[in-house]
DNA sequence: CAAACGATCGGCT
DNA sequence: GCCGATCGTTTGC
């Protein structure tokens, strides 16, 4: 396994970053207990200039000051009280940069993604059932075992429990597809921003 | 200190 | 498609 390093997220261009996210495998091993996803879709955000970005402005906050660390963490929290996101921060020290992933296609540890999300079997699960396993940011947190708490972890730390590794998928330009990012309708023409990206034939996408 | 508000999901119609 | 769940963070009084 090749494990990112840190050069790979301290690049200024954040939505580089997020389109090179693509194709890229997601992982966490807790207690020595692996589980994986390809990454299908993301979205980058990006303070000061972004009002969809929870460091708008470069504000500074509790929750948002891990934004502001060098590329390389992890930026979790706590959406409607319920669903733990999952981030990466990106830049340099002091650029308050991220990208949300929102979907992954399941790789490795099928039945502990099953059991984290309380699903059935993964061989017994529809196809229907098998996708909204991990698509949807709140989702995927949930099966790999994400939570806010965890929010600062390192992903380039050899000794980090979460990181994020090369296996040799390249996505190409052409297989790549953008929009609008979801749920930030509250961020004016910032909203319109097409920095949602995804493989357009992977059905693990919404 | 109180209150409003989400970068969502799943179940039900 | 619509709606309710649920709580940490933020902001304003």
């Amino acid at each position: 396994m090749t494990r990112l390093t840190a050069d790979f997220y301290l690049r200024d261009d954040v939505l580089t970053v997020a389109r090179e996210l693509l194709g890229k495998v997601l992982v966490t091993q807790f207690d020595g207990q692996r589980t994986a996803g390809i990454i299908t879709e993301v979205e980058a955000y990006r303070a000061p200039e972004d009002r969809a970005c929870h460091a708008y402005g470069n504000r500074r906050t509790p929750r948002t000051e891990v934004m502001f660390r060098p590329g390389g963490c992890a930026y979790i929290y706590l959406c409607y009280g319920l669903h733990h996101l999952f981030n990466v921060v990106t830049g340099p020290e002091g650029m308050a940069h991220a990208v949300l992933i929102r979907a992954i296609e399941p790789l490795e540890g099928h039945a502990l993604m099953c059991q984290r999300r309380k699903y059935a079997a993964w061989e017994s699960l529809s196809n229907r059932q098998k996708m909204a396993l991990t698509t949807g940011p709140g989702a995927l947190a949930q099966a790999l075992g994400i939570h806010a708490r965890q929010s600062g972890q390192s992903l380039t730390d050899p000794a980090s429990p979460m990181w994020i590794e090369e296996q040799g998928l390249r996505i190409a330009d052409k297989d790549i597809a953008c929009g609008p990012r979801i749920g930030v309708d509250y961020a004016g023409e910032c909203a319109a921003w097409e920095w949602r990206f995804w493989i357009k034939q992977s059905p693990f996408v919404r």
